[in-house]
Parts: structure tokens; sequence; C-alpha cells
DNA sequence: TGTACATCAGTGAACGCGCGTTCACTGATGTAC
DNA sequence: TGTACATCAGTGAACGCGCGTTCACTGATGTAC
């Protein structure tokens, strides 16, 4: 015996994930039949309901892996080797990093970060509903992230939610430019070259901002 | 006669469009069939054929009319009554009235948002490139139309690129926000604060940025 | 104005196909003794 | 270690249904004279 019955069932339950989320990049994730996905692992349709019990299931378990990717990549975002001393030193160091981590993590994930951009406004109501929830997560937490950056004083609570919200749209775009441009090495040039600089204009522009106006 | 053959056929195009366009709003595109189409319409399925290919060419109609939408939001934008003197009056200015514009022709066209940003990504493939066409066109003409703006010429091309790029997928972001809200008040008055404040942090960023370091 | 013919938006039957889901099944793996 | 039984991932037939597309059609509107 070398594959027990339990490694057995989770290599297909894997399979069958691959599979969904390679079908989806040529179609959304509504628009799946149960039946090709099926086809594309090589099981007979009804072996499909041993695992889920129905695509919007499954499209819930990729939106959590998916999250799992982004969150991997923004916790490297936020992990400094030295942090700089002084606050512009700092802020560009964020800038850095951030993009950094950016373009290291997508190439690794291509297919979730496409699917969380592409699911968020055409997953089936499920699955849009789990892609915002966990966005908003994610945007809480990065407010209290910058929360605890020297200077940052100057911001209401709104101010925070605000331009984290900004902040986390922009790298969610460039994810997604990044992740169609499969590995094209003048795009990823490119998109980095974008969000460095748009990522410094909005921290600057964060910087002399004030709340009490 | 009351209504020529002409005007007849013209009446019916229109509620496929109109059709297509609400059954969107649960479902991507792609997901979409000719028959429910035709049901909804409240004609047979054949009769479909007689306006359009197939839901692909439906679909790239769409696309025109929701970026026709898009466009008349953008022109209203850039339009002032009396262009303020100082520069910062002005920046201020341009970020008010582009929030009204938001505000004021989103809830007109709402559906018309919605489709761009799903289709965007979820579309079949005709349709996310036509609409990544069109989008790459208005960013284009907002980089000209910011180079105009006195004080612009601190930003080189691709500076001008970079920003338009940021600008448009902020207020393309707040536009499907708006539109998902559906009109709540409370939302629609959240949405607009948080565009405005981010606007102006972007705004101010681009105004202490010098493309030459 | 009236007639004879052309146009063409919409009809309705028919087709083969892929869909989700049901059900009773098989046979390899796992467990109790 | 060997045997008898339980588990359960995957099978295969069958179902009714909605799909896109074909085709020959109808009958109201439009046009030529």
């Amino acid at each position: 015996m070398t594959e027990t019955r339990v490694e057995r069932k989770e290599r297909t339950r894997r399979a069958i994930l691959d599979a969904a989320l390679e079908l989806c990049e040529t179609q959304p994730l509504a628009a799946l039949s149960l039946r090709q996905v099926a086809k594309e692992v090589g099981i007979v349709p009804t072996a499909f309901y041993r695992h889920f019990d129905s695509i919007d299931h499954l499209g819930l378990e990729l939106v959590d892996e998916s999250f799992s990717s982004l969150r991997a990549l923004l916790k490297d975002a936020r992990t400094f080797d030295a942090p700089p001393a002084t606050d512009r030193a700092l802020f560009l160091a964020i800038v850095d990093n951030s993009v950094d981590a950016l373009v290291t993590h997508v190439p690794n994930a291509e297919r979730h970060y496409r699917f969380i951009a592409r699911e968020r406004l055409a997953g089936p109501k499920p699955v849009r509903e789990a892609v915002r929830h966990q966005l908003e997560l994610i945007e809480r937490e990065l407010a209290t992230d910058i929360a605890q950056v020297p200077g940052a004083g100057r911001w209401s609570g709104e101010d925070l939610r605000i331009l984290a919200n900004l902040l986390v749209n922009a790298m969610l775009f460039h994810a997604e430019e990044l992740a169609l441009a499969g590995g094209r090495p003048d795009v990823v040039r490119r998109t980095q070259t974008t969000a460095r600089r748009q990522l410094r204009i909005v921290l600057i522009g964060a910087l002399s901002w004030d709340s009490s106006r």
C-alpha cells in the first residue's frame, strides 16, 4: 500500500480544485459546469459529489485558498529586515517592500489573484459576498497597521479606512495586472514601475493630509 | 399606422439590450443564454437572430453603450462653470467636480457601470478586450487633459499615464461601489466622502511629485 | 386610390447535446477478531 | 498472520430539461404601378 484511502481522496479533491481554477481562466465560475470539471479531472460526474455539494461550495473553497495567497503577500509586504529610522525613509521602504512582495508572490499564485479579481464582481452571490467580506477584513487589518506607523496620529479612523481602501484597491489592481501578464517581463517591469510610483504618490499625499483639515 | 416596421424592430432591439443588461445583474454575460434573453423580452428564441448574431455580439453592443455613459460622466467631470484662479483652488475644484459628476451620473446608468466593472474581467474574450481597449483610450485622454493643467510640466509622459491610470481605476471603483449601493443614501454619502478624500490625497501627492526625482 | 407583389420580424417544430441529479452498483482499502 | 465484514471513492445507466441552431412558415408592413 503506497497511498492510503484518505491520501487518495485528498489528491482527487486537490485535482478538482486545480481543474476548476484552470477552467476559470477562460470563463467565470458561474459559467462552469460540474461535468466540465469532472471531465478535466478524469472522474465520472457523480464522483464530484464525494468532494463538494455544488460548484458554489467549490467556489467558496477557492475563495479561502486564494485569500491565503493574498494574506501571505500582505504579510511579506509588512515585514522588514531593518526598519529605517527617518519617517521619509520608512515610507519609501514600505513602498519598495510592498512592490517587491507583489512581484515575488503573484507569479506563484497567479490564478488565485485572477480568481479574486474576477469573482469579486462576477461570482455567484455567496462567492461574491465571501470575497467582499475577506477584502473588508484585509482593509481593516491594514488600517490598524498604518495606525502604528509614526506620525499616523493625524489621521482619523475614517481616513485610515479610506487610505487602506485606496491601497488595497491599487494593490489588487496591480496583482491582477501582473497575473494577466502571465510573467511577460516587459509588462512585469512596467507594472512594477507603475505600482511603485502610484504608491509613492498616495503615501506622499497621505503624509501631507491632515484629518482636522 | 402608428409605428413603422423600422421603429418596431428598433423597439425589440432595445428590449433585447435591456433584458440582457437586467439579466446580467445576477449572472455574468458568459453565463447568459439566448433563450433566457428571448423569454425575458417575450419573443421566440429564433427571433433573437434577427437582431444579433450571438450573445457575444450583443455584449459588444452593451460595451459601446456602457462606455458612452462613462464618457458622458467624464466629460461632465472636466467641465467647469468658472475655472478657479489659483492652482490649489483649481485642484480642489477638479476633485469636487469629478465627485459631483460621479454621484449625478452613476444613478442614471447604474447597470452600465456594473456591466463594465464585471465584464472587464469576467466577460467573453472579445467583450473583455473591448472593455480594456476603451479603458486605455480613456486613460490616454485623461493623461492629455492633465497635461494642460498649470504646473503639469514637471510630470513625464509616463508619469501622466500612471497618474491617469490611478485616477481612472479609483473612479471606476467608486462608480461600481455607487452602482452596487443602488441609491442607498448612507452608502452614497460614504462613497462620496471616500472618493473625495482619495482624489485629494492622490492629487496632493501628485503635486508634490517631481518626475526628475 | 386600389391592386399585385416584395420584404422581413417574428413563429413553431425539430434536432442533437450537455446539463445536474437520482440510484443501485463495484471493488479496493481498512478494521475487528 | 488469515479471515470475514464494513467502508466509501468512484462507476455507469437513466431521467427530464434547457441549450444553440436549422428550417420552412406566416402575415403585417412597405413599395411599384
